[in-house]
DNA sequence: GGATAATCATGATCTGGATCAACAAAAAGT
DNA sequence: ACTTTTTGTTGATCCAGATCATGATTATCC
């Protein structure tokens, strides 16, 4: 399997065993060469997209106590391996906290991006076929991460129907995801492209952290332009066209959303659908 | 959700239930409009790619003979649909034998093909996220589908763990065929793209027709050039060159691959793998 | 079988976004 | 604090593939 030279190591040794939030908590803190890391405000069970899963692999009880289907969690920084192409396949991964994204290769060595991962969302999917991972993720800010084998949780899901029928759902989505960024590289130009993948960061936003709603975009604008079929270049003009046009506001790392409908309408897709 | 106008008639009608093999090959003979239909040689299940999923069901009885898994099957004529965006979701559906062209709706109206499928492929799995098909399902020949009522599977698949497991290999390589496609219409040039797309052919190709491998491209260039993310006259201008470089050959609605390995390196992906 | 409509093919022109280039700003390392 | 490296920004030029146009085949329909 391919691998361009990579300065960044694979530290597996950064994983740790499941402890308590209050020390999670701590374990995420500013860290030598990390200047500013993200403030990783502890988060509840609750408040994760996966928490349905995890309570019905408790029985209904409440999966922030019960641990039934994640048995690790872990934190990983900025720039580390989650997993890598070809490694095998024993366990998938969510998002606790943070974000990620994985990439494939083609056989001479371009990458192209496959998604940016944030809360909640599950990753490792591609890999249960073949048991091996064919894609890589990569961590791109402070990320906390809980792991679930996938043995244990085929097991669980025997004895617990719904278990199954939401995974079943999960990777259904997955494929749908699929098939969007096909339409989205297959059919939109430079400013569609653009406003769609800002309008699917509104997932992910944060609405009390000034007058407009704001996202943190944790990746690069290398990295967007690699997602979105597009360069580098061609991404900065059109965030400052937004910018200029008063849809967005962008200052250093944080984007703004100053007119969300006029961004909406831009992907071509209506605002009342996603 | 968004239908452009259409003249092909969603014919449920055409669907009927399960008959043995021999009238089922009668029905599927040429009929009123249709002046030469490809000959549908009679296919036992052992033939296609679901045996061993429906194998599975059968509790490793033949599945020819058992039928635990599908309780029905039909033949859909050119232009019939499937099923189109926005029907409510009960079954998946196995291509017995035949083509399938599945695409999704911008909402300006822009389609995008988000994949041909032929015989032993499954269609349907993105639709069991939401219970409602987002994709639509046209059918390109004459063409043998088995039917999977989706909650049936569901209750094999409790009883039969193999099952689920084959079900969500499958899922995975559906991601994966997607990340894939991302790729292509990321990163490839229109020269690399076709070449790729001619080379996943290849696992349909029908080594008895002539000297070379051949294949029956049963969808229009208009069609492929819409799924690689081109245009028509692209694809024309590229196929040509192809055989003016001796590499393919085409007759009409055939193509004959000449020189598969000087294909291969026009994809970008080193020929061994795949 | 002959009219009509799709589909395919190929040439001429145009253009959106890539490429190239040069510098500014921010991170990372010492 | 100061150097080095990475990332972001903006302008000038170029080109792969889109668009436009026209005719040749091939299906479809009555």
């Amino acid at each position: 399997m391919y691998h361009p030279a990579n300065m960044l190591t694979h530290n597996g040794l950064a994983k740790c065993w499941i402890y308590p939030p209050e020390l999670e908590q701590l374990m995420s803190k500013p860290y030598n060469r990390t200047p500013s890391p993200p403030t990783l405000e502890f988060m509840s069970c609750k408040d994760c997209d996966m928490y349905g899963m995890c309570r019905l692999a408790s029985n209904g009880e409440d999966a922030n106590v019960t641990n039934t289907l994640v048995k690790r969690r872990f934190v990983l920084r900025r720039g580390e391996y989650l997993y890598r192409s070809g490694d095998t396949f024993h366990e998938i991964y969510a998002v606790r906290h943070g974000s990620i994204k994985t990439y494939i290769y083609s056989n001479d060595g371009r990458t192209q991006i496959t998604g940016f991962h944030g809360r909640g969302e599950i990753i490792g999917l591609d890999a249960l076929n073949g048991m091996r991972f064919a894609s890589e993720a990569i961590v791109l800010e402070t990320t906390n991460i809980c792991e679930i084998s996938f043995p244990h949780f085929l097991g669980l899901s025997r004895n617990i129907p719904d278990l199954q029928d939401h995974m079943l759902a999960i990777m259904s989505h997955a494929i749908l995801r699929g098939q969007q960024m096909m339409l989205l590289l297959g059919k939109k130009n430079a400013t569609e492209r653009l406003a769609t993948y800002l309008m699917s960061l509104s997932r992910h936003i944060d609405k009390n952290k000034s007058s407009h709603p704001a996202y943190k975009l944790t990746m690069s604008r290398r990295d967007i332009a690699n997602y979105l079929g597009l360069t580098q270049e061609t991404v900065c003009r059109i965030l400052a066209r937004f910018q200029e046009d008063g849809i967005i506001k962008i200052e250093g790392k944080y984007i703004y959303f100053v007119d969300m409908d006029r961004l909406a309408n831009l992907t071509s897709e209506s605002p009342t659908e996603q």
